[in-house]
DNA sequence: TTAAACTTTCAAAATTTATTGAAACTTTAA
DNA sequence: TTAAAGTTTCAATAAATTTTGAAAGTTTAA
């Protein structure tokens, strides 16, 4: 396997990836592209690389941009924008766990958390509906104060804490 | 919000969470109507409910018992196959995250063992292909390793010592 | 100002994914 | 056997999502 060949699996995979888990593909495949260029990258750079149009790179970009996992850079004298994104793996990590949480993870447990406190009536369907949105309510409170908990700290001291735990 | 409401309400956010994050909405849908079920269901009962075909819902039951979250029960002097779900969120997390990690993550993990071990020509863009490839694999395989440690036993000791530590 | 260089928007088209429903298949009871 | 009661399959259709590309918008330099 080649650079060409070992560049175009990563794009790949991680577009495939993206799909899996309910990310746009070009999107994923956008940041792939920065996460292992050299430099950052204008419009029609990305264009090119990933044959894709002008409009879709303009709108997949400003989604990464949004989730604040790439930055538009200006360069003095120059018009047109270059893109990079973040090339640490950890804080990568954190950006989108936090925004997964916050756009995802937390309006369900909202959710959860109404549905689970409606009046018990007595009968024994409103009786299960109330006791498993319960518990699926502190499943995924738990959950996303260990998420949030990792994914605030700088240093990576709990993942480091965890290890030792598991050995 | 009355009962039916309440049902309503948990059976479409588990299906929006579910698009949200790759799963097929009928599926999603299915297994929420199941978790809060006082009985086993019939597929007459989850099309009636969920008012979709008949051939949706056997290829998306078949597939949550692929996946090992619903199970068949047959009952003597019945033909007709009763389906019902695990009941209990901490075991639920268990298989799905088991699951996606052998599904999806895994896959991932081995094409970045073979693309970050390509030989190193020298050139700036292979040592930042194999070093943020690398950097990637390694993340992926400690998030995967604490996951798999998460979801292998039965006791739920891991959550336990980790909310310890995050108090 | 003007126009060149760029970015954004969005309706239409293309693609992908999900759903239907009827025919084929399977199992069991009579 | 046969037929009733069920399940599965899959080509066709529908729905949702993604992508395109050209027009409109914006910014800057002359």
């Amino acid at each position: 396997m080649d650079y060409q060949e070992a560049k175009n699996k990563f794009i790949s995979t991680w577009g495939s990836l993206g799909t899996l888990w309910g990310i746009n593909k070009a999107m994923a495949q956008i940041q792939a592209l920065l996460f292992i260029s050299t430099e950052a990258l204008t419009t029609e750079d990305i264009m090119e690389e990933l044959q894709i149009s002008r409009g879709n790179t303009s709108m997949n970009v400003r989604q990464l941009i949004d989730w604040g996992i790439v930055t538009k850079e200006l360069r003095p004298g120059e018009r047109k924008e270059y893109f990079s994104t973040e090339k640490d793996v950890q804080e990568l990590a954190r950006i989108i766990a936090k925004e997964r949480s916050r756009r995802e993870i937390k309006p369900v447990i909202k959710a959860l958390e109404d549905i689970s406190s409606i009046k018990d009536d007595g009968s024994t369907a409103t009786k299960e509906l109330i006791k498993q949105t319960k518990a699926l309510h502190d499943l995924a409170h738990t959950a996303n104060s260990i998420l949030e908990k990792a994914v605030s700290q700088k240093q990576n001291w709990l993942t480091k804490s965890i290890l030792k735990i598991i050995q």
